[in-house]
DNA sequence: AACAACGTGTGAAAGTAATCACGAGGGTCA
DNA sequence: TGACCCTCGTGATTACTTTCACACGTTGTT
């Protein structure tokens, strides 16, 4: 078995293949060359064709990939064949938000339950989910089996937060806060901070208007 | 004059800079190390010393960076020392909940307008924001001098909604659909999509099963 | 059956980014 | 003053990513 780790930069290219690769299967298209992929993906198709190699020879020389079939292959391979199980914690403004969005469960990405430490929140339902005592959280997250965690809490609870889905067991965590936890080895965390995204934008804008 | 380009990678790690300084600063910390600024930032003090290097020469041999000076030169060169007009496009859950999120307000960022097709919510007032005629967006944008956009609608309208942007002069724009619009040069795009950020990760959850 | 057009998969080359390692200066204290 | 410790800024090195370019298989055509 050859066993070639693969480098980061294309587990997080990954999704967007998939992504247009269900929009083509969406509208019909059996067929679809790197060149036509690259063209959606604003990559060159060298780079289509390199990252898919690392993961098998999914192509046809002379005709392409096949849609389906390239999909359902990415799919597999990133484990998004399947249920995974998530719970939220920090029910505010952004939480209420996250758990009312409905973008997460068609994707197979299920919010089972949520979780915060103001009392006056417990008991209520939001989106179908109920909103649970945080000294809740390692019972119910065993007893449901859960699989990855949303932080939705002010900075200053973070770090505090996180450590405590890690003793939980949970391995992956998307965090809305605008800190950078700490996790041990084995723990993948992706923040997500849309101040941070404009921020590195305004530097791009100021340095065009200084240009002249 | 020696202006060497900036690597991408930089101008994206140049937020994060600047949030942990203001952490720091807020609590009162007068100096910095590299080494120290690393350990926050999960980096190595090479890169921090390299990274602030292409900007000029911060630090004090011996010592490290005067965390408000510092703080204030990183402020300026990205140009958040300053206000941004922005305008947002798709007041639907997701718009509602980015007008009503005050987050963006306390870092200079202002949502002036909102604008959507859907005539039955022009006129309402989300979070201080009135909502307009799409329609409208153009003379708006000149009226009000706006320097960024947000955009929160379907997929499906993505690309029209962009291009009706980068026609209004918009040159940054920040964009929540899960699709990556195609722009002119000189016009930059962020995509937040919590979704394939979710995705990134199941494929680590996968393999570290696989692994047994 | 031969040929042309097309497009994959992949080593090699080129281009970027991260890290190393060290000269030089600053601070502290006896 | 001088010895010692600290930490910056940076050229050199190493590691990582992207792109190039071509052999080879596939399809369609005459």
């Amino acid at each position: 078995m050859t066993t070639t780790t693969i480098p980061e930069v294309v587990v997080l290219r990954l999704p967007l293949y998939v992504r247009v690769l269900a929009a083509l299967e969406g509208r019909g298209q059996g067929v679809v060359s790197s060149q036509e992929l690259g063209t959606l993906l604003h990559a060159t198709p060298a780079q289509i064709r390199k990252d898919l190699s690392y993961f098998g020879r999914f192509g046809k020389q002379g005709r392409g990939y096949q849609v389906s079939n390239l999909l359902k292959e990415l799919r597999h391979i990133m484990g998004i064949d399947r249920e995974w199980s998530v719970v939220l914690v920090g029910v505010g403004q952004l939480g209420s938000a996250i758990l009312t969005y409905g973008g997460f469960a068609p994707q197979g990405f299920n919010i089972l339950a949520a979780f915060d430490a103001d009392p006056s929140k417990h008991g209520a339902a939001i989106g179908n989910v109920l909103v649970q005592d945080i000294a809740q959280i390692k019972s119910e997250a065993q007893r449901l089996g859960v699989h990855i965690g949303i932080v939705a809490v002010p900075v200053s609870h973070c770090q505090r937060v996180v450590d405590l889905l890690v003793d939980c067991g949970i391995r992956a965590i998307l965090n809305y806060a605008p800190y950078q936890p700490t996790t041990p080895p084995g723990v993948w965390v992706r923040d997500i901070d849309p101040v941070v995204a404009l921020q590195s934008m305004t530097y791009h804008l100021k340095t065009a208007e200084d240009q002249w």
